[in-house]
DNA sequence: GCAGAGGTACTCGGATACGCGCTGTCCGAGTAAATTGGG
DNA sequence: CCCAATTTACTCGGACAGCGCGTATCCGAGTACCTCTGC
């Protein structure tokens, strides 16, 4: 199980975008430089990212992305959602209803959910509380934490007044 | 991002394993016919239990699988890790050090972790914790609670005296 | 009747094709800005 | 000088190939059991 590619790329993409002033749209082609990744690869990255409504795109001159809500509000878990689609990791296909297991089974245990995958779900569900408790608002400010000068410099490099 | 089928397969094998009799083996081919699944590939998952110690295998007349630890020990975690490996889903590839941003970032904050990577770990520590809280022993003591025809049916069927 | 050698059948193990989804790329639709001509 | 229509250039969006990993399968290596023969 090894999460997209673009999962990683796609939570960058967002802290740079809080880099950039109000207003101001970043295009795809300038994250790609700013990244140094395919331009065209991560531009279909980026469209993910908007069709979860997280950025808002503009079209013609003077167009690109910027977060449609504020950097505070977006959580890891809004990315990765965004990202890979909604659908949890581990799928229970009821295997155990099939073959001998199936007839053996009785009525009682066929209506209880399957524990096996109460049990997956569990942890999944931990992961997903983990990645919804954290915010790319909180990630920034440690950032600019630990260095300042990052923040400064690519705010102007991305056009900032 | 979708986890393997076997991960699946190979929870519910081991579940049924240990209504198996000690000393007794269960060929892939009984195991195949009880969750009704194609026999080859579920025998090429049950050899990842093998390989992770999670079986032991016999060949030969008799031969077949038998849990090897006893099942109150066996962790969800376990059998993940031994069907799909024990790389983390998210991988960091450091793309903050490349492109202009690798040029714009500081030393201090080149030594330091990328804090993107450390939030995704997080999450994945407490999905691997959560997933490594829970043995098999519990899943079948309340599988036993709920349903004890099915228990007693199985180790019949698994040929226990 | 018993022991041992040989044969047999059964099981696991690694090596081998196939398919779907992630990876990677392209060109067209739409839009805002810049330009130019007229009033 | 100001305004409006037109042109232009730029950006996003969806549609189109390529590849790797998971899916699915097969046959060979090894072993325990069974059988048969000789004592």
């Amino acid at each position: 199980m090894r999460m997209n590619q673009g999962v990683e790329w796609g939570l960058h993409v967002c802290l740079a975008l809080s880099w950039a002033a109000p207003g101001v749209s970043v295009t795809a082609d300038q994250l790609a430089e700013y990244f140094d990744l395919p331009k065209p690869y991560l531009h279909k990255q980026i469209r993910s990212l908007a069709r979860g409504g997280l950025v808002a795109s503009a079209t013609g001159p003077r167009g690109g992305y910027a977060l449609a809500r504020p950097v505070e509000t977006i959580t890891l878990m809004d990315v990765v959602t965004a990202i890979q689609g909604p659908d949890p990791a581990f799928l229970c296909t009821e295997i155990r209803h099939r073959g001998v297991s199936g007839r053996l089974s009785d009525e009682r245990s066929s209506d209880a959910r399957c524990l096996i995958e109460q049990g997956m779900l569990r942890a999944e569900m931990a992961w997903r509380r983990e990645l919804a408790a954290q915010t790319l608002g909180q990630i920034r400010d440690q950032l600019d934490d630990v260095s300042p000068a990052l923040a400064r410099h690519s705010r102007r490099w991305f056009g900032s007044p």
